[in-house]
DNA sequence: GTTGGCAAAGTGGCCTGACCAATTCTAATC
DNA sequence: GATTAGAATTGGTCAGGCCACTTTGCCAAC
């Protein structure tokens, strides 16, 4: 029994399209940002017909590598193909993402000591600075994730850092994010400040050691937070 | 500045299709594996054209939650949602992913041992048990990764052993699978099989520090081999 | 000249209806 | 009962059309 592979020519059209499409991306012919050729014109040059593009498109969507804006067009969504947003719950909650993190990111933080850049050092500051601005409103949010994700994105590993913005989208999915301003405003902002603090001095002496160490007391603080919280706001 | 957000108005068409049919497959009426009634049937009974249903459709099919079998039907995917397999290359390459897994699946087996099943511990002795008769051929890839991604489900959280999964989906995809036989070759079967060997007894004793600590020599091992490998094989 | 509004052009969103190709089912045939 | 040829079903793709939203640019009013 010799098992031929079904030779690979055919796959489905859409497929091919996006590949065509993700290739040009990926050559960069078209960079973030930029606006691709319409469904219509696209449809033209690659002599198929516009559902095949559309559905191409929405293949694209869902991987994250464009985003369709109705009526103006379809852009290259900048920051480049992730793991795909979850278009299904993926029913992965508070608890696990905390754990997840507490293993992942104190290694990170270790990592990008050593190999962070200046402007990112400097962006950090910056972050820490709104951080103690916004005191507690609902926008630290936002800044608290940047702060991560720019850490995890100097680990210089791109694995690693997806993986960490996939854990983000996924908290913002959770339902997690709707309990957040609260907590903060029950448990203060300072500890949090503190922590954020901290994390950036280590990473400011490039101390691996120290950074680790810094990260894993900040999540162990969340995770704390946010058990006491869900004791007593049961989902 | 207030930001207003824009309306609940009506998401586009093909998303909340593929919502719906989502919801469908977490509520049970439909179980993995099952067959979903055809495009022109669910397009009748959505009251929706059949392009929009074959658009969640191919949404859904990145996504992972389904796959299409032309003439036959849509099926439920067995193993429900994951982290979707890339439609577009992610550009992570060999070496970030084992330095990731050399950060997370030591703390995974830890976790394991502590939670592991009996049932699991038996098909991971299994495992091992083809590892040795199968002795270098090219089928022991596909073992070795049950055995690494049975012990990270094992682990009991969904967003690690989802990552899991997703790393060896990178891996088989970055062309690294194409050396590993060769590589088995060069550098002979039997400390894989050791390595194998100890974070299998760890597991067995339930003993998280010594599955630790198995498991970080096993992928220290994979990385210096690896490392050879590209050194006398450039890519 | 600047500003304001409005219309036309361009774009994606969605639909109808049709034909093709692969698969599966059915029933006639041996 | 097993085989097989044809019919029915299913996804794959196309063509063309209409609608709603955005953008653009012209033109009038200031």
């Amino acid at each position: 029994m010799v098992k031929l592979e079904p030779l690979p020519s055919s796959e489905r059209l859409y497929i091919r399209v996006a590949r065509r499409i993700a290739d040009l991306v990926k050559s960069g012919d078209v960079k973030p940002g930029d606006r691709l050729p319409s469904e219509r014109v696209l449809a033209d040059m690659l002599q198929v017909s516009r559902p095949s593009i559309r559905e191409a498109m929405i293949a694209l969507e869902v991987s994250g590598l464009i985003e369709v804006r109705t009526g103006s067009g379809i852009f290259v969504t900048r920051g480049g193909s992730s793991i795909s947003t979850p278009l299904v719950d993926s029913g992965i909650g508070p608890f696990e993402i905390l754990e997840m993190r507490l293993v992942l990111e104190p290694e990170i933080c270790a990592l990008a000591a050593e190999r962070i850049s200046d402007a990112a050092l400097e962006r950090l500051s910056e972050l820490f600075q709104s951080m103690v601005e916004l005191n507690g409103r609902p926008e630290m949010e936002a800044i608290d994730r940047e702060f991560h994700t720019l850490i995890a994105a100097e680990a210089e590993n791109t694995a690693m850092a997806q993986t960490v913005e996939w854990l983000w989208r996924l908290r913002v999915q959770s339902g997690f994010s709707r309990g957040y301003h609260r907590l903060i405003v029950e448990e203060g902002i300072f500890p949090t400040l503190e922590e954020h603090k901290a994390i950036l001095d280590a990473l400011m002496k490039r101390d691996p050691e120290a950074a680790r160490q810094a990260m894993t007391s900040h999540l162990l603080a969340a995770t704390e937070s946010a058990a006491r919280h869900f004791e007593s706001n049961p989902a």
